[in-house]
DNA sequence: GTCTATACACTGATAGAC
DNA sequence: GTCTATCAGTGTATAGAC
């Protein structure tokens, strides 16, 4: 036996299944309109044993908030293994809009929160997502410098590409409804995929390849 | 004296009072987080004051929306002014834009109201925006079939603009940490509608003017 | 680890005096 | 029209038996 104990199946068991149900219940209701009572059920544990796991809503929220960031942390990398701007703008395009397929409840939270002035995650905001981003806006200017795209500030596009992919996440009742009710298929989110990605990349006038 | 009665001069403050109130509240802490209590005192008067002019919280939102939408709709007829596809294309994202930056408050409660199942105007995207939608892309459809841009499905190019255009309202606060902490300045929010446009109507391949 | 019972705070909404 | 006092309901969180 080690001395260091393994998680124990339960606890591992009910984390995962707590998690998930947060995830789906923040994304539904918001912070303040989530009950934990409510993600108690969906988890298929009584509330009580909730609270032994997170004692609070609010740890259990920045739980949730946590593998969010990690996920598009991940994502953000596809950015840097070429540089060519058309290659490195279509695989990062490409990424994110597969994480509004994979996870648009995370993509949800995370809208909200900004909405609501960050008030749980401002530290990630400036350090993390600040830090990122200046990166990134650096690598632009080069391109912009070396004229393989277009003089533009690499905000606006960056602010472009969040704001389409992730649509596909926050909106995708609305999407739904213009759809004749029905979520997309995979076939039309391909198309939807390769437009956007076309759009932006013919739009900022990428030369050559 | 008139026998249909003007509303009263108190009625007409009170009631505008509430829902500039309301539409900051309900922006900030969502539908279930917002309290009647928060939006009376930030109105400037009791709170059963409050439930006297709307009965329930539930119609003090609708109100909110009904007045959201109203904007909206106006801004969606710049699209018809016009059959040149740069031209119509350009008045209809300078219009979000403005609609973003005067309003944000509106667009964020827009926006988790879709997110969260639009469970209060269901209704409305069923008929006024679907019937808005359906009509502005037989219009694309047109430009495309007369060669005048790219072939697209007009679907992705209108979900593109409404998401690029309201990311400026709904990640005001994000943009605003990236921006040193600032909001844009009118000069750079100006530099973002043009920027915004130009990639946009660069990207779906307009021709001539 | 699990769950019943409950403490305590706060919410939306109303009654009724002014 | 305005406002104080209050109610019924619900929410988070915990105590304590098992």
């Amino acid at each position: 036996m080690n001395v260091i104990q393994k998680k124990s199946r339960p606890r591992v068991k009910n984390e995962e299944a707590i998690l998930n149900a947060a995830e789906e219940v923040f994304s539904e209701l918001g912070f303040a309109g989530a009950t934990t009572s409510l993600i108690a059920k969906r988890a298929g544990i009584p509330k009580a044993n909730l609270h032994y796991y997170f004692p609070t809503k609010e740890t259990l929220y920045q739980a949730i908030l946590g593998k969010i960031l990690s996920i598009w942390l991940h994502a953000a990398e596809t950015f840097d293994d070429c540089d060519d701007p058309a290659d490195a703008l279509g695989r990062y395009i490409r990424a994110k809009m597969e994480i509004s397929r994979s996870h648009p409840l995370g993509s949800k939270i995370w809208a909200q929160e900004i909405m609501h002035g960050a008030p749980h995650i401002q530290g990630s905001l400036e350090t993390t997502l600040r830090d990122w981003t200046e990166s990134r806006v650096k690598i632009i200017q080069r391109w912009v410098a070396e004229k393989k795209i277009d003089a533009i500030d690499p905000h606006y596009l960056l602010y472009m590409i969040w704001a389409t992919t992730q649509h596909y996440a926050d909106f995708e009742h609305q999407i739904g409804v213009l759809n004749e009710g029905r979520a997309l298929s995979d076939e039309k989110y391909e198309d939807a995929m390769e437009t956007v990605t076309r759009i932006i990349v013919q739009g900022i006038g990428v030369s050559g390849g």
